[in-house]
DNA sequence: TGTACATCAGTGAACGCGCGTTCACTGATGTAC
DNA sequence: TGTACATCAGTGAACGCGCGTTCACTGATGTAC
């Protein structure tokens, strides 16, 4: 192996370690992120940190990637880890995977989440990452629509103009099958799934419900129900 | 009027103004409150503040408590102008009551239903107040069950024990009456209504969705339906 | 009504700490002939 | 294979700024006789 990748490896995990320390200074900070804790805690001087990332702002951006990606691969293998034609078991597999990796991470769903970092922009890349979970929703619905589960669908919900456009639109991205009523509900329970957790991690629940899981589980088998999967 | 009245007067002005400039910084500051910031602000210098909170966090706990309050007003009064019987129309003026309040004040939204705030720990009474705005639905629900609107209640939904535990100890609380597959659909539309304010106002849905409004109020309308008020 | 005293608001200096970012620099590691 | 040069990582000092909180203090405002 020539000498320069021996340096680009060595470079490369450098930016890894700066990235892990940094994710275990959310826990404790928030997203109030410091460059130099993060450099004492590697052992280095703080403005070495700027070989690797241009700014605090560069290392938020790099975080926050990460975190949509890592939360989009627990959910994609979460689903492949499940019978492609059990559409309810997906979405069940699927909303698990979102919950446990937002328990097991909190402070990086904080980072995504929750509310917005003050005085920070994210910059427009990270939106292919972030949508990777939600596509996974869509997966399902359209798998869902190529087996016929819809069709006697719930041909009660009246979409309004301005809905009926906004989900065509989605529709035609991912899921082109998927009767528009039904993405409807699917987004509904997409919502609803992100409210129960952020509720949940947020402390919203904690004075009333003992069994968060339980709680959970059932809140989205239903939505399950009602979608029509 | 006695001239020590004046002085405790002028003092809860003192307060009322010291609250009312902490939450414009938390606009741009986010929960990251200077205390300093503030009395300059104020054209005051920082130890002054002491005399009216003890701590950052006291100031903290106030706004806090404030904020609670006035979401909690704002639905209750929203709640109070629709006809009482008009369940639906009940629950949709909740609905958006909410959705306006956190538009209008959105760094107040942030600080009670956003990533908790890193160091701070919510003292126990703010929980009368945090009630205050899911109470009404309790007693939207519970006009429903007097009326006898649940006769055909969803028999379908099944809870499990844990659930079922959970569910009918808010319903002794707030609304006797309420079948329990009911009120958990309730809760429900309660998680995804606020799923759908954090999702507007931490912009997840800002790349797709060109109308909120309308794609809120529909998605509010199918939970009516589906909870069956 | 007038005076002595107590209460309280606000001052200003200080303590001890933090931060992001820049910059000229030293050495070590790689590259090209 | 050996040497001259370029690249790069990390240093340490500095800039200019922020913060929460304490403390002894000055004056003004209220209270009691």
């Amino acid at each position: 192996m020539p000498a320069s990748s021996i340096r680009a490896r060595v470079r490369a995990e450098m930016i890894d370690e700066i990235k892990n320390i940094a994710r275990q200074h959310l826990a404790s900070e928030g997203a109030n992120l410091s460059l130099r804790a993060v450099a004492r805690d590697l052992g280095v001087v703080s403005s070495a940190i700027y070989r690797y990332f241009a700014s605090r702002d560069d290392l938020l951006t790099a975080l926050i990637l990460d975190a949509y990606n890592s939360l989009g691969s627990a959910v994609e293998n979460a689903d492949a880890a499940v019978d492609p034609d059990d559409l309810a078991a997906r979405w069940l597999a699927v909303c698990h995977a979102v919950r446990d990796w937002a328990i097991a991470v909190p402070h990086e769903y904080a980072l995504i989440y929750g509310s917005p970092v003050p005085g920070y922009k994210a910059p427009q890349d990270t939106v292919p990452a972030a949508t990777r979970s939600v596509t996974v929703l869509g997966r399902v619905l359209q798998r869902g629509a190529e087996r016929g589960a819809f069709a006697g669908a719930p041909e009660t919900d009246e979409l309004p103009p301005a809905v009926a456009h906004t989900v065509a639109l989605i529709a035609a991205n991912i899921c082109p099958d998927v009767p528009p009523p039904v993405l409807a509900r699917g987004l509904g329970a997409w919502i609803q799934l992100f409210g129960a957790v952020s509720f949940e991690l947020f402390g919203q629940l904690a004075t009333v419900v003992d069994d968060p899981r339980a709680f959970f589980d059932h809140q989205m088998r239903a939505q399950a129900r009602y979608v029509g999967i």
